[in-house]
Order: structure tokens, then sequence, then C-alpha cells
DNA sequence: TCATTATTTCGTTATTTAACGAAATAACGA
DNA sequence: TCGTTATTTCGTTAAATAACGAAATAATGA
């Protein structure tokens, strides 16, 4: 079941050149608030769960669903260091061609006042020392 | 209740300025196959209903759904004439700085082999009457 | 080894969504 | 005016989704 999922993998065919359903599947998990925040976080730096938990605010089961579905749709991914996991942007989301225009699409996004006042949230919760966050889990 | 809709409309703060719940919005529009195969052939020139009902092989109530979402996302407008109603991609879609990008994602899109066999069957749905292919609602 | 802890998986619930056919609406042409 | 026809709206159904808490996993540190 879990190599179900693994196989629903998107996969490029060549450089800039993707099939409706792999655009409809990136599309479709940047279509949810949440998500998009998550996409946009990531881009300022790789961050751990609970450093997401911390910025959306949501349970960390509900934060890990979202993280799954980001990265089926592969756009993000993920490396465990010591105790935390970490996802970061993935090379098609940010390097190749193709998400080279998806990541000047989200240069707007990011310019925009609703995910200014994240910035400003993830700026304070990267200045906490993860020890003590993951377990706090909220912020003012 | 019509008005509810309306009011539900996107708007954007500057150019190249949206929020994330905008933003949010348009991802979610494209995130489905059908509606992003309609404005793949929405790029190519502007369609009556009948002839997107043709293309998508799905029935016109579907495809009338479909294209309230697009609308209300405000990626496509519609006018009518004649007989028909007629819809094309908006502003916000293809000619602002915002939409530039996506139009630029949506290239590497049109490229792939999925949208290469829409594109012949458009081709061949153009070539036909709408008189008539309204009626007939399906092609070989 | 064992407790702790970060993350994921599971099971549930409420909401949203895509799809359809049937009925309503709107506009043309006889 | 009246029938025809293109499109939308309505009501329904089945499937997908987001959210949560609880239980399971995995990895650290005592």
């Amino acid at each position: 079941m879990n190599t179900a999922v693994k196989t629903k993998r998107v996969s490029r065919r060549a450089a800039g050149d993707i099939d409706t359903t792999t655009a409809a599947a990136w599309f479709k998990a940047l279509g949810d608030d949440s998500r998009l925040r998550i996409v946009l976080a990531l881009r300022e730096q790789e961050l751990c769960v609970c450093q997401i938990v911390a910025l959306l605010e949501l349970a960390n089961s509900t934060v890990s669903q979202h993280l799954t579905v980001l990265r089926n749709a592969g756009l993000i991914e993920s490396h465990k260091r010591g105790r935390w996991v970490y996802y970061r942007l993935s090379d098609a989301a940010g390097g190749l061609q193709v998400g080279r225009s998806l990541s000047r699409l989200l240069d707007a996004v990011a310019a925009g006042a609703d995910w200014q006042d994240d910035g400003r949230r993830l700026k304070r919760i990267l200045k906490l020392d993860p020890e003590q966050l993951c377990q706090i889990t909220y912020l003012s």
C-alpha cells in the first residue's frame, strides 16, 4: 500500500515537458492554503516538522498529511537529521526550467500581505531553539 | 445568491502582489485535470461551451460547473454571442505580469504528450460547424 | 534496556467535490 | 407566439479531502 503511493509518483518526460495529470497534481497540491504556506516557508530555508507545525498552528498529524501530499506531488523532499525530519523544496519546485516559472509565480505570492505575516512569524520561530519549540507547539 | 458568488471574486492588491488565499484559489482551480485541459484549450482560442463539451466528453452540466469554478477563480471570462456562450482566458491568466509566469508554466504543460492529443482533437472539433457539433456532443 | 519524544499512520467525522440527469432559463427562428 | 436549442441551475450520489486525537514507529539519551 505504501508502495502503491510511491508508484503514483510524478515523473517528467523531458526538461520542460509535463503531462496534464502531473501538472494538475502540482496545482492541486498547491491549491490549499496550508500547503501553499508551507511551500512559501520552505522557499526561505528547510524546516523540520515541528517548526512548520508552529507556523501553521495545526495538529502535527494534519501537517504531516499535507507534507505527504506535497511530497507525492514531487514538490518537496525530506531527510532525517538527528531526531527531526527536515523538509525542503525539491529540484522540481525550484531548480529546473519548469520549476523556474513556478518559482516566479510564487515570488508574486510571497510579496502579498498574507505571506508577509507568515514571514514575520517564521522569523520569530527560527530564533527559538527547536529543542524547546517542538515541545511547546504553539506560539503567542 | 448569484451575487454572493460574484462578491467572492478574486481581487489583486497591486501588480504582481497576491495573497495566499487568492493564489491557492488559482492553483485549486487549475488542480483538476478537466479544468486544466479547458484552460490549455482556451489558450488556443476562445470556445463555446459545446465545443468544450466535445473536447472533454463530459456532460454539459459538468462542464458548466467547471467553467464556473474557473470563472470564480478569475482565470476565464464569458460573453454571450448569438445563441452560444463563449469563454476565453481572462487578463489575469495571460496578460498581466503575474499571469505571465503562469502562462510560461502552462507552455511546458502544453508541450506535454497529454495535451498534444487534446490539441489534435481540438483542431478536428474546430473544423466542424458548431451548428451541428452542439447537437452531436460526441466525436468518434 | 527503557523512557522520552518527533513524526507518521490509522480511524473517524464533517465538508467539499465531481459527476450525472432532469428541470429551469434564455435566446433564436419559424 | 411557440417550439427548439444552448447553457445553467438544482438535487442527488459517490468519492475525495481536511481536520483531529489516539495509537504506532523510530530514534535519541539516560
